[in-house]
DNA sequence: TTTATTACGCGAAACGTTTTGTTTATATAC
DNA sequence: GTATATAAACAAAACGTTTCGCGTAATAAA
């Protein structure tokens, strides 16, 4: 920049004017131009960053860059961002909530302007350095148990009572689930498990109730012990994507097959459809909408200082039909 | 950090050399990390990184980032950057070359210390900005064909060629491929299948080498020609994932089963294996090793101001055997 | 004791921008 | 022709660190 005021005889304030748009007068205007394309001058955002205490980034947590559905929120988000100028630093939180925690600390030290997170902890409590520094928040599929945020979700109970609805449709009676307990999402979802059963009059079975972490080994190990069972189910819910994988794999170890023996329906069409057979019949999130929201949301604090109570929303969901649910009776 | 100073009386320059692990009296080392804690304060890396003009940040780009060789790239690298203390950037170039370029520009204007790039561009002209500013480049699982650059990948000639060996020794020989024509991977792919068919004295017909984007549309649409034919090929060589998914697809779709009808072997074992089934026969690149030493290459470039000539480090392939190819004959 | 050496600490400059308040030049109104 | 308003440019301060060169006090060597 220095270059371009010698180059060009005016002074720093001018130049620096110019970059922002201001008026400046058009003879001084071709000549910074001139004297930028000869120089091949670019801004230096650290710098910009530095005096006006935004960086144009915002920090990206996902519980797990691995898994397919992080993948395409950050595609979404990522696309979202990039419309109004911001770019993103992205975090991977491993599956573990020390990483989790640091890389809070890590976006906090880089001045983000606000961060949108989908996270593995389910208490807010590592949160506290962003909100010192009063760094906005959005949380996206999963809120915690212990403190309001902004928040963009499915209403997870409701979907998983519908799914459940669906195999009752089928005239499943001896219907079980797998899900995580040690997240939100989870133990939403075995709630809306619940409300279904009992609404149909089914008394609920605790042996057919699995939990575990979330992961295609407990969907595999879970599944495994269903299929064991003298009265095992004629149906699972298996309550997140990577729990169908490994759900999907036990059974075709076994001596079961899908849909014949056992019907299955699951969360989140992320693999392509038909690539799989039986197709799976599945809930699925609104994904880009959420995306776009979760951005807004977030957008809309950064610009106006946020201020206000925390707000929640949440999406409803869609059922794509698949193979992997049959009739019975 | 004003307040710590004032806290203990001492000069900033005595702080700044606490905290970057200098030599300070015992009782002044006490003081200063007390203050600290009382005040919560934390490094602004912003300003640090102004004034050292080293932000420990390096930039990732990859070609699309809902692909699931993204996420393991992206999880792989990540971890291995935390181990030495520097954070990520992650761009997604959507799998177009101007957003790819934007990208750049973007990084190169954040001062990343260093950018590893999965490109999407067959040549290396958008990476101007960054040599222009002597920002290290390290490129994964593609090189360009016009320039040379530090690069980490696996001889896809050879792994290809070795692919194609496996189907001709089920006996095969009327095999075809399906790759990318527009990419520099599935451009060696090809190259290795001709090799392949031509030591063993098969005569390559132009109809069985299918080309097309790297995309699973391409696969599905190529795979239904390939299926159309009167002299339908009993073997393919699958080029990429996504065509494999997309080939596959197909396959279901059709009167035709794998692997009775037709065999298939592709590359990257990105699925958790026996969910799908058949179980794929694929080509699997070790992408741990090669996530550690492209990491590895671009930090000496980093610390050492990368003089020297670009290094090209091929990794060897693995096999992994799957039920998707049957001896015919 | 004197001198040389070491270990710390300090003030000030630097990094590359934006911003604030002021000055200068130009046009408009009376 | 003076007063007033407007537009553009400027100089200097600020952002929060690190670093350089120098001073001082304590320790070791002569």
């Amino acid at each position: 920049m220095r270059d371009v005021k010698n180059k060009t005889g005016l002074s720093l304030a001018t130049i620096s004017k110019y970059l922002n748009g201001g008026n400046v007068l058009p003879e001084n205007k071709v000549l910074i131009e001139k004297a930028i394309k000869e120089l091949h001058y670019e801004v230096n955002e650290i710098a910009r960053g530095l005096v006006k205490n935004k960086t144009r980034i915002v920090g990206v947590m996902v519980h797990d860059i691995e898994c397919y559905f992080s993948g395409k929120l950050l595609h979404y988000i990522g696309q979202e961002l990039r419309k109004y100028g911001y770019g993103m630093m992205i975090c991977d939180s491993c599956n573990a909530q020390e990483i989790e925690a640091q890389n809070l600390k890590f976006l906090v030290s880089r001045k983000v302007d606000g961060i949108i997170i989908l996270p593995v902890n389910m208490k807010g409590g590592f949160l506290e350095p962003a909100k010192k520094d009063k760094i906005p928040i959005v949380l996206v599929d999963r809120s915690f148990q212990d403190e309001e945020f902004d928040c963009v979700a499915i209403d997870n109970q409701i979907a998983a009572f519908r799914a459940v609805d669906i195999l009752l449709k089928n005239n499943h009676r001896d219907i079980a689930v797998i899900a995580s307990d040690v997240e939100y999402t989870g133990i939403e979802r075995i709630k809306g498990y619940e409300d279904a059963m009992r609404q149909a009059g089914i008394e609920i079975r605790r042996e057919y109730i699995k939990t575990g972490r979330h992961s295609s080994e407990v969907g595999y190990e879970k599944m495994k012990e269903l299929l064991a069972m003298p009265n095992r189910p004629t149906a699972v819910l298996m309550g997140n994507y990577d729990t169908m994988l490994g759900g999907v794999l036990a059974v075709n170890e076994s001596r079961f097959s899908c849909p014949e023996d056992i019907s299955l329906i699951g969360f989140d069409a992320l693999m392509i459809t038909g690539v799989v057979r039986p197709s799976w019949y599945m809930v699925v999130q609104p994904m880009e909408k959420m995306c776009e929201k979760a951005v807004e949301l977030l957008l809309k604090r950064i610009e106006k200082q946020g201020d206000g109570a925390p707000v929640k929303i949440c999406f409803g969901t869609e059922i794509q039909k698949g193979e992997s649910v049959r009739a019975v009776n």
